[in-house]
DNA sequence: GTGAAAGCGCTAACAA
DNA sequence: TTGTTAGCGCTTTCAC
């Protein structure tokens, strides 16, 4: 019976062989046309190229990856690519690592600790090269298995760092002076807070944030003002319902995020409130949509595009040897100006419908 | 010099032969633990998982597929995850994909057809043994690229099937009728579309779909009153602006997506319209944030849980032989009812400012 | 300038 | 019940 070798692929794709069979040459000399060596001869090149194109010849990347023991993969784990923040995030995080020949794997949590422990060994299985995870709450046995495995990793906020982990943080408190400042300028003194669930740890570090910066421009806080909600647009609502039921309400509401302060938005509207009107509303993040709603959203930039550069250099220097350390490193918020903020109304008591 | 056989992984994650070394056994017995091979004694095999957990061992994925012949990968490609469609698509794919096992490779064209045959080269190169392609305009080139290496194929509302290529298209003219019907109740007899962008092929077949529906149900179509719009929150803005301009103003709109209704109301908003009353407005999609706007968004539902089965379906089948032919699956649309429509207005000629 | 051959981590047929 | 071994597709040293 005939060496494998002379059988021309029964079924499935080409191989390597195949076309050296084909351009009647070896595997080696395939292997070097597919990266451009120069220790080629032209038209045996040529040759090559022909057969290749000819035949829609695609290499298998896993025989590479088993040869040089890289993978070429980065695993992204987020916890709800629903949100537009991390859709965006998603978006540029696979177009940086396929501009550089890699492959993303993707893991979606949906915030359960169980898809997290499978996530992780997802990617250790497919033996990516590093691993950005955009979850707060890791759980600890996957974190146990990711650094016994040595694998680079690079987490969101959470402000620790050890070998092979480097985290990149929110730096919150100048871009939110800013906005607490440019509501001071429009005169509003009573100024709210919507975030800030306890146990959630970015939450609680920005209303931490914001309790900071009101200290630091002298502004009081009214404890009522400041209502825990879920990073979403009917965590929002709620939180906005819940500060309406006030008295002395406040005329604007700094939101977590963006989702929150559209949900805010909503609820305003069915309260018969004016969003940046009779309530000026700022919101974190700088989605999309912010410029497609009614009013546009005042909000403080986080940028993905910058964030997605972050954390593929972080993963970068831990892959090389001297770097292993892990490091912290800083993003900073921008101040963007839209339509849901506005002049303080003259007083206090809008009238709940007009 | 010793064989490799017998040094501790210098480096990296600890392979199947060093697990092996430290129980004691063949890398053979190893391999019939991790898959539950009933041929293992019931110590040895304790003994086993024992080590397998002491050291986090994960087995190396790129191994079992180049022997296998299987990458368990399958193939994902949108134009846009920033779409709330897509995005949700792409989150009940990858848990359905996980849940088998299996792995899923995301590609994002941005509606780039460079982008297009990238990401098929991609896939390709990672063995994926099957893609779901939610891309309309497919470009020739990648086409005939997979076609020739007879990776299982699954298109959206193209209408074409050929060996290796099933089609899932949506049918819409049962949910179009029902949503038609449901605005005569309300006594709306002039109706606007949305939507039908020359060249875009999705787009065109709801707009003709539309016309078709009218003519069923005998309503006539001012010709001004269907415009073309992209399938995004500007796309329906602007479109909503041209159509206000129009004299003799329609006092409902189909949209041909739920985005483009969204961007309609905001701009209903800005002239002083009130949808749902002054113009009852009805979308399609039935994405999250129909329910988390006010008003909230009556829609016509394309369930993305169903479409991924029926992708995934699909693929499976086209993997099987004797079903290599490709076969052309079709998923309905329901209406769903919420505060966007409601009663005709009395008159025709709203006041542009209330 | 080109080819032969070994080996990456894993599986399964076969041998013991 | 367990081990030995060949080989999946590719790269690369070494020999020619």
């Amino acid at each position: 019976l005939p060496k494998s070798k002379d059988r021309p692929s029964a079924r499935g794709p080409l191989k390597m062989r195949d076309i050296a069979n084909l351009a009647g040459v070896s595997t080696a000399t395939i292997s070097r046309v597919l990266h451009n060596s120069t220790l080629v001869d032209a038209d045996t090149a040529q040759r090559v190229r022909d057969v290749i194109r000819k035949n829609s010849y695609v290499p298998n990347a896993t025989g590479t990856a088993l040869k040089s023991g890289r993978s070429g993969i980065f695993g992204l784990i987020v916890p709800d690519i629903t949100n537009p923040f991390f859709a965006d995030f998603v978006k540029h995080f696979e177009r940086e690592v396929v501009d550089h020949d890699q492959e993303m794997l993707l893991a979606i949590t949906d915030h359960l600790p169980e898809e997290m422990q499978r996530s992780t060994r997802r990617m250790l299985m497919r033996g990516v090269e590093g691993i950005a995870i955009l979850e707060s709450e890791i759980e600890t046995s996957s974190y146990e298995t990711m650094l016994h495995n040595r694998v680079p990793i690079v987490t969101l906020n959470r402000l620790t760092i050890e070998p092979c982990v480097s985290d990149v943080a929110v730096h919150a408190s100048s871009g939110m002076t800013a906005a607490v400042r440019h509501l001071q300028k429009f005169g509003h003194q009573r100024i709210g807070f919507l975030g800030g669930r306890p146990g959630q740890s970015i939450s609680m570090e920005r209303e931490k944030t914001f309790r900071a910066v009101m200290k630091k421009v002298k502004l009081p806080i009214d404890k009522a003002s400041v209502v825990p909600a879920h990073f979403t647009i009917e965590g929002g609502y709620n939180a906005m319902n819940t500060l309406l039921e006030q008295p002395n309400r406040v005329t604007a509401v700094l939101c977590a995020n963006d989702l929150s302060a559209i949900g805010a938005m909503n609820a305003m509207r069915y309260a018969g409130i004016v969003p940046g009107k009779d309530l000026s509303v700022i919101g974190l993040d700088d989605i999309d949509i912010c410029t497609m709603i009614h009013p546009t959203l005042t909000t403080l930039r986080l940028s993905r595009e910058h964030m997605v550069k972050l954390f593929l250099q972080a993963l970068a220097r831990l892959s090389q040897e001297p770097y292993q350390k892990g490091e912290q490193f800083m993003i900073e918020l921008e101040l963007i100006v839209r339509e849901s903020t506005g002049p303080a109304p003259a007083r206090s008591g809008v009238s709940k419908k007009k």
